[in-house]
DNA sequence: CGCGATTTGTGCACGGCTTCACAAACACTT
DNA sequence: AAGTGTTTGTGAAGCCGTGCACAAATCGCG
């Protein structure tokens, strides 16, 4: 429908579409494009929306409409074919060009992070790390050397970045954004526990690894009162309130599929 | 309103009640703590909504009305009392108790993670270090020595573990979950990238980093597209297509506010 | 060429979340 | 005691996302 892609009138100099595509839909996509590029290793060419929904963890009839709004026509009665939808989906998140990323912050998790591997090959490139300690920076990790915070702004513009990473405490959390808000980057990653406050037209998202802890602990204590209600129940048989009584779905993120199927494909 | 710590009629052994709260709630109060604790750190005592909207980068009446969820009842014309608040949230999510985390691969992320000083005082304890290499087994990181995934059982029932962290590589997390699952372990926080599927009754979160860079990467390459458009639109003045124009907030799990205030109270 | 099998694309209804806006409640002053 | 100013708690409206269900499209085969 959204053919960002698709040829104008040739000649006409008419300025791409860009599909707005709903926020639900752009945090999925990243996960269809992981699950593709597994099964394109397997050597599987077309793909129907039901084996993508197995594979992504999600429901067909949301992969359907999801895939609708890039335009991306797959063929009725066959699937989708899966080097054309990478493509598609690569360039409607940008991952056409290289990516460089700057990390600030070389503590535990900065470390850690600039060893991932799970960034290449993903369109991004670990290409600045950036430390306020004296003492760390021109360490070398890898093939980078730790250049200091002082000199972020020539450092950005030095190595092309485009998202900073932050992995300092929270304390330095805020400074730090606002000098890569100052070096003109415009998407920041933030690992720091504590809300980091930027201008219009900045984008930041948060990781905490301690709230993702918290919410699962409230399950995990949801599901102890559920056991001692059902215990309890079980002694003194009343049908009483019914406030418990709600069938929910473990809510997740990602939320776990409700049978352990690892369906492949159709009968 | 669900005013389950709530002395019932005295003598009567009756069920707590357990609200059941909007997930999305559950996803802030850990975001509300956060805040919290650092106001109760600067000696107030008394919060309004739209302050602790502020430091939790939401907006008031969500903080209201996620509050009124657990019926802690703030008082009228002047706050909500912080201790308390803290308090009543803690217990919700199931805090009041340390819990006990192991971390399932120990590679990069693993030792960063075992050395992260967000988890305690967080209400967590990484209680166990396992790992699938023998040549790692045996070392110790902190006070904790590194046990084999062989004996993961053993490990989980000897720990009270009741989270289990994976940072494996992708193509051994499904396994490590099964483990997890059959130790007993209803919690699983999944740092690998790929979908691991589990039985009902199992909860599981995922945190994959590129992910969170594609999606970033999305509004980079969205505000390139309306730059060049806006500059087309410059060049040659016409009015034409809709599509664009429409007034996107940049969405994002904790977006950024609009303005740059860091308004603390008051007119 | 026609027919059945398969799978996409989407209209529609439903539920959950967000936000506004306002009455009720409380503190404090006069 | 009454009035003023502040802040909570919540009804109601609107929006977004989800999932069902089905028509339309395509393929393969007889």
């Amino acid at each position: 429908m959204n053919q960002f892609t698709g040829p104008g009138e040739p000649g006409e100099m008419v300025v791409p579409e860009f599909p707005d595509l709903p926020e639900a839909t752009v945090t999925r996509l990243p996960e269809y494009l992981r699950a593709l590029h597994q099964l394109a290793q397997s050597g599987v060419e077309t793909i129907s929306s039901e084996t993508l929904a197995a594979a992504a963890g999600v429901n067909s009839a949301k992969v359907r409409k999801d895939l609708s709004h890039l335009g991306s026509y797959g063929t009725r009665g066959v699937g989708y074919e899966i080097a054309r939808l990478i493509r598609q989906i690569e360039q409607v998140l940008g991952l056409t060009q290289q990516r460089n990323v700057a990390l600030i912050g070389i503590g535990n998790l900065g470390h850690a992070l600039a060893g991932y591997a799970g960034f290449v090959n993903r369109g991004f490139r670990v290409s600045a790390l950036v430390d306020a300690d004296p003492a760390r920076v021109g360490e070398r990790l890898g093939d980078i050397t730790v250049t200091h915070i002082d000199d972020l702004a020539a450092t950005v513009a030095e190595k092309q970045i485009t998202i900073g990473v932050i992995t300092t405490p929270a304390s330095a959390a805020q400074e730090v954004a606002d000098r890569l808000v100052a070096a003109g980057v415009r998407s920041i990653l933030n690992f720091a526990p504590c809300v980091v406050t930027v201008p219009d037209g900045v984008d930041v998202r948060n990781v905490d690894l301690a709230i993702e802890l918290q919410i699962l602990s409230f399950h995990e204590q949801r599901r102890a009162f559920d056991r001692a209600r059902r215990a309890h129940a079980d002694g003194a048989a009343d049908s009483e309130g019914v406030t418990l009584a709600t069938p929910r779905r473990t809510g997740s993120r990602t939320h776990a599929p409700a049978r352990k199927a690892r369906k492949v494909v159709g009968p």
